[in-house]
RNA sequence: GGUCUCAUGGCCGAGCGGUUAGGCACCGGUCUGCAAAACCGUCUACAGCGGUUCGAAUCCGCUUGAGACCUCCA
């Protein structure tokens, strides 16, 4: 595995290009994911980016890398609008429900926790959340005050941009020239305490109204939106790491901050590789609360989203990502949906068909197509170069299955061993569960027998009134060559 | 308004200078009492206009269109 290891190519959105990589300590990974902010239920879009890394942390480890993984959940809602002023998003959220804070997160932490196991997402490491890190917030804000690059005013304390711009270079992540983003900007009011208006707010003086405070050197307050992943990051991965991942919105401001700020209180930037996932977007849109355009992870398994006449299972949804690069804009529609359902049943065919292949010799390199599937993998993730690798080998196993191709013994096995672990355990994909009753299949294959009977005796009218009665009872019958099936 | 990204066959999507990516749909075939299902095969597209090159979807320029960020966002 070491020898694979070596092989891993990473986009890393620092440089804007793939780099070799090379964790700090050999064999080991530590990468901290931007999490959630629990004041609702995450939806569809937001999966996607756990689901993107849910597949990078699996192939890390099918690689053998012992990986640290970090996810933190936003519990602490202050955030500035575009005015600048102080936003409690999930304060609000409470409000309207008539919760307290910490009921709103509780209450959403739950159902994303549901989530993440409907969607087959392995947990992390570590689920820290910012409430129980505000003293490690603090602690930083003190060391960047210390060190010059941030003042206070009013109870509030700001990072200072221009001081820390002498420095180092913000704008190495995003790319943006602070010169150019003034005039750029287009809400300069209300930020009458800052001194430079790319200066953000580290520590924000307690609001009466507000319903989560806390203390600190500086008064009764909350810490600014950034500070907490620095702070988490830093507790349990390191002042430095090797992967910081996030959603490519977070990318300006939240991660650049971040790098401000590790390097304003450590001196280094926190991850060697930065690594962003595209937006799924809904009419060639991104997909986002504000923008309405959303629907919920379940609301796609109930068939409720209102966007689509079918519900489709987690399986087929997160097989749908699979064919998409995480760097690509992916977009849902129903059609691409019915594709990716179609498409995966085939898969899952292909893997349950290879089991039972008559031994021969094989008329195909059965290792060059197993390496294919690393090289895919191995090129930045590349999930749909390996889809596409994965239906080759279907069609291999098909046309063996009627004779026309042939496999060793040995091939067999390695095929679908590898086939089991880079559908199953990489992609994070499972089987599809017929999902029956028990008390029916007896029934069913009662029924069956029955059809059966008529065919054989060609009694073509008791065994199509069968077979069109099931139809309308949902029940649709397949005739194949050793008897009838139905689903 | 500024910065950046992207435009691939009916749909979704790989692709990073030279080989038909792949899935679905369509069409043809195998199988079948018929149908469905399943399987096999076919379908050679790269927004437009120029340029560089022996050779461009792939590099450069312009035009058009779309999106992201600049404000909470995965």
């Amino acid at each position: 595995m070491k020898a694979l290891q070596d092989q891993l190519v990473i986009y890393n959105s620092l440089k804007g290009q793939k780099e070799p990589f090379i964790p700090r300590t050999s064999g080991k990974v530590g990468m901290y994911v931007c999490g959630p902010t629990l004041y609702s239920e995450p939806h569809m879009g937001n999966m996607r980016t756990f689901i993107n890394f849910d597949l990078i942390y699996r192939y890390l480890l099918h690689l053998g890398f012992d990986v640290k993984y970090v996810r933190n959940i936003t519990d602490a809602g202050h955030i500035t609008n575009s005015a600048g002023q102080e936003v409690d998003s999930i304060g609000a959220a409470a409000k309207a429900e008539q919760l307290q804070s910490l009921e709103v997160v509780y209450k959403y932490a739950v159902k994303f926790q549901e989530l993440q196991r409907i969607y087959n997402l392995l947990p992390p490491s570590i689920e820290p959340t910012a409430t129980q890190h505000i003293q490690e917030q603090i602690e930083i804000i003190e060391q960047i005050i210390a060190n010059g690059y941030a003042y206070q005013v009013n109870g509030s304390v700001y990072f200072d941009t221009r001081r820390y711009m002498q420095d180092y270079h913000y704008g190495i992540l995003s790319g943006r020239k602070v010169d150019e983003l003034e005039n750029e900007t287009r809400n300069l009011n209300a930020q009458d305490e800052k001194r430079f208006f790319a200066d953000f707010a580290l520590w924000k003086k307690a609001n009466p109204a507000d319903m989560q405070i806390w203390r600190s050197p500086w008064g009764n307050g909350n810490p600014g939106w950034h500070i907490e992943c620095t702070a988490m990051s830093t507790k349990y991965l390191g002042k430095e790491f090797d992967i910081h991942g996030g959603g490519m919105d977070l990318k300006f401001p939240h991660h650049e901050d971040e790098i401000a700020q590790s390097c304003g209180s450590f001196g280094c930037n926190p991850a060697r590789y930065w690594m962003h996932a595209n937006m799924l977007n809904v009419n060639g849109q991104k997909m986002s609360k504000s923008f309405g355009n959303y629907f919920l992870p379940k609301q796609i398994l109930d068939g409720t989203t209102g966007l689509f006449d079918k519900a489709y299972s987690a399986n087929v949804v997160r097989f749908f990502m699979m064919q998409a690069h995480y760097r690509s804009n992916l977009d849902f529609t129903q059609e691409a949906l019915n594709a990716a359902e179609k498409g995966y049943s085939r898969l899952v065919e292909g893997i349950k068909t290879v089991q039972n292949l008559p031994a021969s010799t094989s008329s195909f390199d059965v290792d060059s197509l197993i390496g294919s599937f690393y090289g895919a993998m191995n090129d930045d993730f590349n999930a749909p170069i390996l889809v596409a690798q994965l239906f080759d080998a279907v069609r291999q196993i098909n046309l063996i299955k009627d004779g026309k191709a042939h496999i060793s013994a040995d091939d067999q096995k390695k095929l679908q061993e590898a086939m089991e672990v880079f559908v199953y355990d990489i992609l994070g994909l499972s089987p599809e569960s017929p999902n029956t009753e028990n008390r029916l299949t007896p029934v069913m294959d009662l029924v069956l027998e029955l059809r059966q009977q008529a065919r054989t005796n060609k009694d073509w009218t008791t065994s199509d009134q069968i077979r069109d009665g099931l139809a309308k009872a949902g029940i649709i019958v397949k005739d194949q060559k050793d008897g009838a099936t139905w689903s």
